[in-house]
DNA sequence: TAGATTGTTAATCGATTAACAATC
DNA sequence: TAGATTGTTAATCGATTAACAATC
């Protein structure tokens, strides 16, 4: 069918950040298709909803081995499930949050982390007035204390930092127990951490800011 | 003195996204060096900081004219007091957030505006459970309905998206009340508004996935 | 087969880096 | 003045767009 052709993708390493950036942009409109339910795409109608260039769309599938077929476009749903595995979503990563104070609590209960097939396994405060607080059924906010414990029960991939200071004061002990990743809401740069595992960085203000400029501009 | 270089600033619309991108993160590093007490800075210092090279800071600033003196290199100060006046910080613009719930509380009673320079004027929702909840001692939940109401009698820049289908119900009236630009944290493409005013979108969940697929090729 | 649309190569465009003269 | 470091031009690199042959 030309549609399972995993097998001629390239070295995966080569995919420059441009297009890996754009992949959740795409799942997010396959996703659009679906409950619309077209089961069917053409690089110039994806280019539409995408505001970008067919050639680009159809240059970026490439990057992966191209799955579309010559004369008819692409299956939503082949695109849709081979972008979620390009994305890791079905390899069920687990994941602790640092901080249930601000957007700590918001992300811990919040269908994020299942609908991108991420686990959440714990969140951890020192303040008193989170430490035993109920997220859901199954979470209750623990004591930064027993983090180490937990993580030589527990295996962890990624580290959420939501409080700067706590982050500070844990970093190492998540790091020597082998977390693969950091989702930074901290709003700080995280210096100490070396470019041995990824990091996204989540900079709500910074966005704000373009956002200021932009008006700016216009109004000038 | 050359640091108050702003009549040499070409036209300000050719400057690129990529550039204004960067902006934010200038500020940001500018301003732990200000809270270290480091009063200059040369571009190749705030290369390591930034993690980029001499030559790009260089070239970013002067897209604004350069802020900068041969020989002697940057005041912290100076350049951050003039990147925060190109990124609008002094314009005291006003916000209202939609959608009380979530994330829309946390942004609410958050330093984030503040910080920025923008104004918090109201926020809204639809749920009698949330309408009439202090956020602060100048701010409670206010309803959608009263919104039209509200523009009427104060001038509103800034619309902060927090609840999509709360979103849908009023953003004719945010335009028809000629809002400047939207902050969109619905995590859906807002495909109504055309490109007359800026938009940034807060994909949170984007970036998780990125996140999953950079540990992912590491593992591999 | 003819029409449509991909996969892929080639051309263009823009952004980053290097180099160096200007100057504090 | 000599040393340092910017401002700015030129060279390189990478990403986007255009074009078209392959093929469903």
């Amino acid at each position: 069918m030309g549609l399972d052709s995993f097998s001629k993708s390239k070295r995966s390493d080569e995919i420059s950040n441009a297009v890996i950036n754009r992949l959740p942009k795409y799942y997010r409109c396959l996703r659009e298709l679906l409950n619309n339910d077209i089961l069917r795409v053409s690089s110039k109608e994806l280019a539409g909803l995408m505001r970008t260039t067919a050639s680009q769309i159809r240059q970026d599938f490439n990057c992966f081995g191209g799955f579309g077929q010559q004369g008819y476009g692409y299956s939503v749903k082949t695109l849709y499930t081979k972008i979620g595995m390009i994305l890791g979503i079905t390899d069920n990563y687990s994941a602790v949050i640092i901080g249930a104070g601000g957007i700590g609590m918001i992300l811990a209960d919040n269908p994020v982390f299942t609908k991108r097939g991420v686990i959440l396994r714990g969140v951890f405060d020192k303040l008193k007035k989170y430490i035993g607080k109920e997220i859901n059924s199954e979470l209750t906010v623990r004591s930064i204390k027993d983090l180490e414990q937990f993580l030589l029960t527990t295996k962890i991939d990624i580290a959420v930092f939501v409080d700067y200071e706590l982050t500070k004061s844990c970093v190492d002990i998540l790091l020597r127990n082998k977390i693969k990743g950091i989702w930074n809401f901290t709003g700080h740069e995280l210096r100490d951490v070396d470019d041995t595992i990824p990091i996204e960085n989540m900079y709500i203000e910074d966005t704000l800011m373009t956002l200021c400029y932009q008006i700016k501009q216009k109004e000038e």
